[in-house]
DNA sequence: ACCAAAAGCGCC
DNA sequence: AAAGGGCGCTTTTGGT
């Protein structure tokens, strides 16, 4: 049974139970409402314009709901996917700006929806869906992404575990104790010192690349940049310490105790909750994005401070090699899906004979995927072509069109972005005369990175499109354990269909593409760890059917996000 | 004082 | 001849 509600300034706006007429129920009572449709008899699937501009409100009430469908996402999607799109109203397209994230900031009454525009919204994307012809899987991505918005809303309500005494160890280890405001960590400032005095630069400032540049090539060193991977080519003394030196000044600027400062909510003793804000969609591809904390880029270094509670455990699991395998399945690459079959697909790929290193396998796929073809990979990619067609052809084939300006689509029917004016104009230019101009080679280059970036869409994009099936299905099965305060608080909120909280049940913590991270009980990490592989396994058949692909997880319980490393 | 671009590096 | 996809974030720098 669908539901449909709208947030406005006041509160939930509602179906009147008499009938056709609408009401807004306060903030403060939607949730007792929300609660009480969500354990009645028949399961709802709740419509609304936006998730993030409902369910937060929702979660701090302690109400947690099985299923939705998020108009604005959905729109996103049939908007690209449809022969005919409609425009999005502008009660949908107002959280998409950037300047209010939250749908709830930005409104007025002028631009808050009715029910009936709400629900006239949701018929034509029913209509579009039906319409089209891949519906089927389209409204499996349809599912999976109203799914994804929930546990991104519950994820970022949750917090990553964090333990801040850790975290301050690590930094203490590392760059020293935290220095004053404005001053250098004393690891740090010894190392710039014997920087300079290896340049003769006395006055040098390492973090200036301009400047440090300047000094390398005074100093005699052959450089186009002071990049890593320019740097560790080099012969010299200063080279060692300068590299350290980037390495410890990266971790100081992008996690050090400022970024536990702002990022980090004291909690209970030492654990502390990261939150980021999860942003499903966020990339063309489908591919989530995240915003606040660099949460996509949380460095091996500071792992270890991703602790679990007491009593507690991480449950990690990340999935081998899934693009490759998605495009096995993509393409009905037999071949290919066998070299994954017993796991390590690269592994798979040198015991095929196609290739005769595990390194040199996964360089020649991911040149395959991404479109690189230099040096070693070049050499490589013929084997491939040879060995699996199908896979190396649908790939090449999705490169074409986009060379060819067309859009591609993943396997359940996200739509790559249409191109721009900028486009036409850079390929208008060209090709008026067969001498090799400088629009020519503009037009050609853009074409090719367009090839690319659809070569990689179609990967990228069903990669996502399973492991956004993997977590809702764990999300499913997580609900679906018995509650433990069930037993011993009779009294207490119905779970799962409403459960007031995860406190003291199993719940995702963090998904970075192709990993996800449950805390749960420590007893229960077992059942967890079985929860997240069953659900691996349907996340393939949902979208490949009987087609046999397999994606092998990684799983691991651990204490602490490091030791999942292996 | 504020802003945008570029460089660089972290993750998948 | 060479040609690697997608992100977020911090710092410096040069501009207004």
């Amino acid at each position: 049974m669908d539901l449909v509600v709208a947030p406005t300034r006041a509160g939930l706006l509602v179906a009147d139970p008499s009938g056709s007429g609408e009401r807004t129920l306060p903030w403060a009572d939607a949730g007792a409402w929300v609660r009480e449709r969500e354990a009645g008899p028949e399961a709802v699937r709740w419509v609304w314009p936006d998730t993030a501009s409902v369910y937060p409100r929702l979660l701090a009430a302690g109400v947690r709901l099985a299923r939705c469908h998020d108009l604005r996402l959905c729109h996103a999607i049939l908007s690209l996917a449809t022969a005919d799109p409609w425009p999005a109203p502008s009660w949908l397209t107002t959280a998409a700006e950037p300047a209010a994230p939250n749908l709830l900031d930005d409104l007025t009454p002028d631009n808050s929806p009715s029910l009936s525009e709400v629900s006239t919204e949701l018929d034509r994307q029913v209509a579009a869906l039906s319409g089209s012809p891949g519906a089927g899987r389209l409204r499996l991505l349809l599912a999976a992404e109203s799914a994804g918005a929930l546990i991104a809303a519950e994820m970022h309500a949750d917090g990553l575990p964090w333990d801040r005494v850790r975290h301050d160890e690590i930094l203490t280890a590392e760059l020293g104790p935290r220095p004053p405001l404005g001053m250098r960590p004393e690891r740090l400032e010894a190392l710039a010192m014997q920087i300079r005095e290896l340049l003769h630069s006395p006055s040098l400032n390492p973090d200036s690349q301009a400047t440090l540049l300047k000094a390398l090539r005074n100093a005699g060193l052959d450089v186009a940049s002071t990049a890593k991977w320019e740097l560790s080519g080099i012969g010299h003394p200063v080279i060692e310490p300068l590299l350290e030196y980037k390495r410890l000044a990266r971790l100081l600027s992008a996690n050090g105790w400022a970024w536990l400062d702002t990022w980090v909510t004291p909690g209970d003793g030492r654990s502390g909750r990261f939150r980021t804000d999860y942003v499903p969609g966020g990339v063309v591809t489908g591919r989530w994005a995240t915003s606040g904390g660099g949460a996509l880029q949380i460095p091996k270094a500071i792992r270890a401070a991703v602790v679990a509670d007491p009593g507690w455990a991480l449950v990690v699991a990340d999935a081998a090699q899934v693009e490759p395998r998605a495009l096995a399945g993509m393409a009905g690459d037999e071949a290919l899906a066998t070299a994954g079959r017993d796991g390590d697909l690269y592994a798979g790929l040198v015991a095929s004979g196609v290739v005769d290193t595990r390194d040199r396998a996964k360089v020649g796929m991911l040149s395959a995927l991404y479109g690189g073809t230099s040096g070693e990979a070049g050499a490589i990619l013929p084997r491939l072509r040879r060995a699996y067609p199908r896979a190396t052809g649908l790939v090449d084939h999705a490169a074409g069109v986009g060379e060819r300006g067309g859009t591609v689509r993943t396997w359940l029917g996200r739509t790559s972005p249409p191109l721009g004016p900028a486009w036409h104009a850079v390929q208008g230019r060209a090709g008026e005369n067969d001498a090799i101009t400088t629009d020519e080679r503009r037009a050609r280059s853009q074409a090719r990175d367009r090839g690319r970036f659809t070569r990689n869409f179609v990967v990228q994009g069903t990669a996502a499109e399973w492991a956004l099936c993997w977590m809702a299905e764990t999300r499913r099965r997580l609900r679906d354990l018995p509650s433990p305060d069930s037993a011993s608080s009779p009294g207490g909120a119905a779970s799962p269909d409403g459960a007031a909280s995860p406190d003291g049940s199993p719940h995702l913590v963090f998904f970075l593409h192709d990993e996800i991270v449950v805390h749960t009980p420590l007893e229960l990490a077992p059942v967890v760890e079985q929860i997240v592989i069953a659900a691996a396994e349907v996340a393939g058949r949902l979208l490949f059917g009987e087609f046999p692909i397999t994606f092998p997880l990684h799983v691991t319980t651990v204490a602490s996000y490091d030791q999942a490393d292996k």
